[in-house]
DNA sequence: GGATTTTAATCAAACGATTGATTAATTTTG
DNA sequence: CAAAATTAATCAATCGTTTGATTAAAATCC
């Protein structure tokens, strides 16, 4: 009769991720997510072995979701400045499509809690890295970019998207400012991609 | 008979700061804070009245101790640049000498929970952020400085100390690497003031 | 193909442990 | 002695997890 075929496994993951992100892993209690979800208490456990079960499940498939959608830029028509713009636009959009998950990400990883998380967060985060690393690298290699600290400046790069995510009314002063609003987020995001590429274009490839 | 007269108090805080610093609000109870300082665990509620009156405590002293240290660069004799790198030196330098608590505030303002303290945390935050804001803005008015997107190069040179204190292996590759270790931190607090000084001249001042 | 067995999914209820908080009695201090 | 500090014991509430029973669908058997 009940034709509300409905996913409860998947259920309980999205609703899990959007408490988590809210509220923290250990803020978000299993009876919650199961409210929340619409499933059963046990339900949790039936799947997933445990509440840590689920957290594991949702950073594995979306660190899986994210390699995917590493693109490797290796085009050898375009310049390195190029290649740096790109992927500082595929950055850029990926952290601010998933705001409330980035957040946690960033948490999770500033607690060092469960470590098999952490090192998890540490990998997929590395890919990220060394796609950059190589670019610059090879940017100062070849001639192109100025002999900078290749960390520092992926460090700067990636802090400074981190950094507008979680505090954006520090970018935005204006107290009626959302970044759930698409418009909103939509502003922010071009100004941080003009900013970060502008940023790079005159750091690395300006004559001293 | 025992001359031990240490301040259960003091102690209360003390261990409570380094709990939720490593284990977070939620993830720390009453209990491993009473059983770290040496102290009963009604006394957490006798001095502070709750957990979070705890918690409100620590910051409020925290962010009162930050305050003080804000020390108005307003000397007319050195240029807009020097002062913004002596406000870089002064803020690589206060945060790596508190890694734990600022790696705390940071995780409290990305999950704005207790509103109270998020307020607390912005606003002492925003002391930072207008005293840089006003040196760079001054900096573009008088022509020394190009014309930037100054909160987002706010949010680059803020962004890039908390990204390397949250990730500091993210920077340096190497297994056997501590930011505890007072050798490895001198090595990175120096590396990203050279860092943040060499971006923001080069982006700042290089003349199209 | 119809009856029987097996499997997976779901549920309400309860488990023991732990949570933050409070009590009332006791000790310490000035 | 009175006030302040400290204690052990206890509170109700909530935690994550487990249980045994129930349902419906799938697989197996004759």
């Amino acid at each position: 009769m009940k034709t509300e075929k409905i996913d409860k496994r998947q259920a309980i993951l999205e609703a899990a991720e959007k408490l988590f992100c809210e509220t923290g892993y250990e803020g978000t209690s299993t009876r919650q997510i199961a409210r929340e979800s619409g499933a059963n208490m046990a339900m949790i456990n039936y799947y997933f072995g445990s509440k840590e079960g689920v957290f594991i499940e949702i950073m594995n498939e979306r660190i899986a979701g994210f390699a995917s959608q590493l693109k490797i830029i290796n085009e050898d028509k375009i310049s390195p400045i190029e290649k740096l713009h790109r992927v500082i636009e595929g950055y850029v959009n990926r952290i601010l499509a998933n705001v409330a998950f980035h957040k946690m990400m960033h948490r999770e990883l500033s607690l060092s809690q469960r470590p098999e998380m952490y090192d998890k967060i540490k990998d997929a985060m590395s890919h990220n890295m060394l796609l950059i690393d190589r670019i610059i690298t090879d940017g100062i290699e070849d001639g192109s970019f100025n002999k900078v600290d290749v960390r520092m400046v992926i460090a700067t790069i990636m802090g400074t998207v981190t950094n507008i995510v979680i505090a954006p009314n520090k970018v935005m002063p204006c107290s009626n400012f959302d970044l759930n609003n698409p418009k909103d987020k939509k502003i922010i995001k071009e100004r941080a991609i003009n900013h970060l590429k502008d940023l790079t274009t005159v750091y690395l490839t300006t004559k001293k």
